[in-house]
DNA sequence: ATAAACTATGAAGTGAACTCTAGGGCAAGC
DNA sequence: GCTTGCCCTAGAGTTCACTTCATAGTTTAT
């Protein structure tokens, strides 16, 4: 398989591919040499591709992703190192999502102000006043 | 107020404080020089720079932030354009909630398989069986 | 008086993950 | 045999939000 028909099925540009191949992510399982010098790739490279979009979903960097890659190659860690590697990235993304909820208050409670303001803009100013005296801001 | 003063009250460092001067965050409300050119800050800089972490912590970008303060200075928006800005936002963020919530998903499912991995090899299988025949994976 | 601690400037550096460019080599169709 | 359209490389550019650096002037403490 040509650099483009990889590209075309993974949705990813050429130039992507051949990033990730010079940043170690693709070894000589994937992706071979033909005689013009035409990188040609293995259904190995989609499975590949496929596992690194996976990590890169659970937000994974291309750097740790590197060496979570090593490792599942070489086998190196047992079934309880993995179970911990989950479990911390879960509180990775559980904090991150805490964040987004913490956003998403202050979003409504802005929308709440605005919308009142639209139909009782004595009670938006009270409403004001209250989260004035209230909280940090 | 002098610029390492402003920037322990805010939690910033002074780099960041004259970044922000510099990409047009703050005006002569803010600061002003005093004769040895050090830059003075009032008490409407720490009003700023509040403001400015509050947008920020909603997911804006400097760039935004920067189109948001222009029009909340000039009173640009009427306050369905603000409702509708902040319906936006909201949308914005709540999808990448829902991104987490995927990711967590996975994780789970990861967690799952190898818990089971430990207790029950031949189960494990079949979830992994069942799994690639279920899903894209 | 001198050193330490603060202030100023403009410019360059950082890191992540691409993205694009220049300058060239192959391949397939007409 | 010429054009079009792939492919190659090395390296520079992009975006974001800072951060660091080099250099120099100012204020404060001893």
């Amino acid at each position: 398989m040509k650099i483009q028909e990889l590209a075309d099925k993974m949705g990813l540009t050429i130039h992507t591919i051949r990033f990730y191949e010079k940043e170690g992510l693709l070894d000589d399982r994937h992706v071979r040499r033909e005689r013009n010098n035409y990188r040609n790739y293995s259904d190995k490279a989609v499975e590949r591709l496929k596992l690194i979009k996976k990590f890169q979903s659970i937000g994974c960097s291309l750097a740790e992703l590197k060496g979570v890659l090593q490792d599942h190659d070489a086998n190196t860690h047992t079934n309880q190192q993995i179970i911990d590697w989950i479990r911390s990235k879960k509180k990775e993304i559980e904090s991150k999502k805490e964040e987004y909820d913490q956003i998403l208050d202050t979003l409504n409670k802005m929308l709440e102000y605005r919308t009142l303001l639209m139909d009782d803009p004595q009670k938006a100013q009270e409403m004001l006043k209250a989260w004035h005296a209230g909280s940090s801001d």
